[in-house]
DNA sequence: GAAACTATAGACTGATTAGTCGGTCTATTC
DNA sequence: GAATAGACCGACTAATCAGTCTATAGTTTC
């Protein structure tokens, strides 16, 4: 594996368990097993590490979503195949998960990464609108519903991160399914 | 108003509109109008002034959402009644609502406020256990669907935070309330 | 095989910042 | 009116840390 791709996976593992601000580039390249002038090599900055990470990952989240769900036609059934391969994502990829939970919301991203996210995030918006319009949804606002989808997303795949077992209990997944479900659907 | 008083109601607002860690000391007491010296007298460290903070937005949400639903019987009516004061508290203390939705869950708490807050904590928990037990609440795990709850109240608080007039919609606010209390009830 | 480029290394620096220290000012008590 | 206590002050310090700088090893190109 490169020593760049080494800085990233320790940086996330890092941050995740320390807070971005509680680690040190030098503990990364410690870590990491690099040395400074390796990591300032790859990336400019410390932000520039996050603002990478913040990308990868949710790219990664993105498209295990859309790639579980694209064709799938019916409305619930898709945002349940949806539903599934976030939670699937999440328990395989613990750390990437918390980053996305718990750390991103707080990193300033430059306006050509937020506009980069702000494309990926627009994909969920419109799936939401199209719920709406075709009757599977309430009807309230599109940013409302899709923040609330995100959060109860979220809480379960936190949940199900630190019980992984649970979720091959298939009786009980299907019942926190309907928590969401229920909560969104018209 | 005490000098430790606007110390603290400095510190919430640079705190979430900064961050804890790009919010240095020497700005608070700037702000504040208060030297150094007497940040220091009254915490003995920046983190004592979080853990300050932690415990009195706690106990002022809690004895808002309390203090509303205490002598409600019907396990329906008591939720909506809580989820109602939470909503007002949090439109009423926008600051300190982003300080409990954001910020606090990075501190590490000292083992003492630990107790305080698990002792707070701890009522909701209870509260949801006896819906479970009165049939109202689905059949899942106390810490799952209080956790749920959770996420669902910060999610629509902050929604209400930013669109404050969205709340005097009464139809609108109770469509809200739906969404929250179908997620979870039986 | 020389030139040019890329990846690596780690000692060093300048800026920042939590917290200290020695002291003044004000209020209360006896 | 002297003594005590505690709120308040701000210059200073010790430590930390992001990022720089100079240097070397490896690889590609002509």
């Amino acid at each position: 594996m490169s020593k760049r791709q080494d800085i990233l996976d320790t940086a996330v593992d890092l941050f995740v368990r320390q807070g971005v601000d509680n680690t040190p580039t030098a503990q990364i390249c410690k870590v990491a097993g690099v040395a400074t002038g390796t990591l300032f090599h790859h990336f400019h900055s410390k932000e520039e590490i996050l603002t990478t990470l913040v990308l990868d990952i949710r790219e990664s989240v993105h498209s295990a979503i859309m790639s579980s769900s694209q064709h799938i036609d019916d409305f619930k059934a898709r945002f349940e195949a949806m539903w599934l391969a976030f939670n699937r994502w999440a328990i395989e990829h613990p750390n990437q998960f918390q980053f996305r939970a718990q750390i991103e919301a707080r990193i300033n991203l430059d306006e050509r990464t937020q506009k980069q996210v702000d494309k990926l995030q627009g994909e969920y918006q419109e799936i939401t609108r199209m719920g709406i319009e075709q009757g599977a949804l309430k009807s309230l606002p599109v940013d409302f519903l899709t923040g609330l989808v995100h959060a109860l997303g979220l809480h379960m795949a936190a949940y199900f991160v630190e019980n992984p077992q649970r979720f091959s209990d298939v009786a009980f997944r299907q019942h926190c399914f309907s928590c969401a479900w229920q909560a969104i659907a018209a």
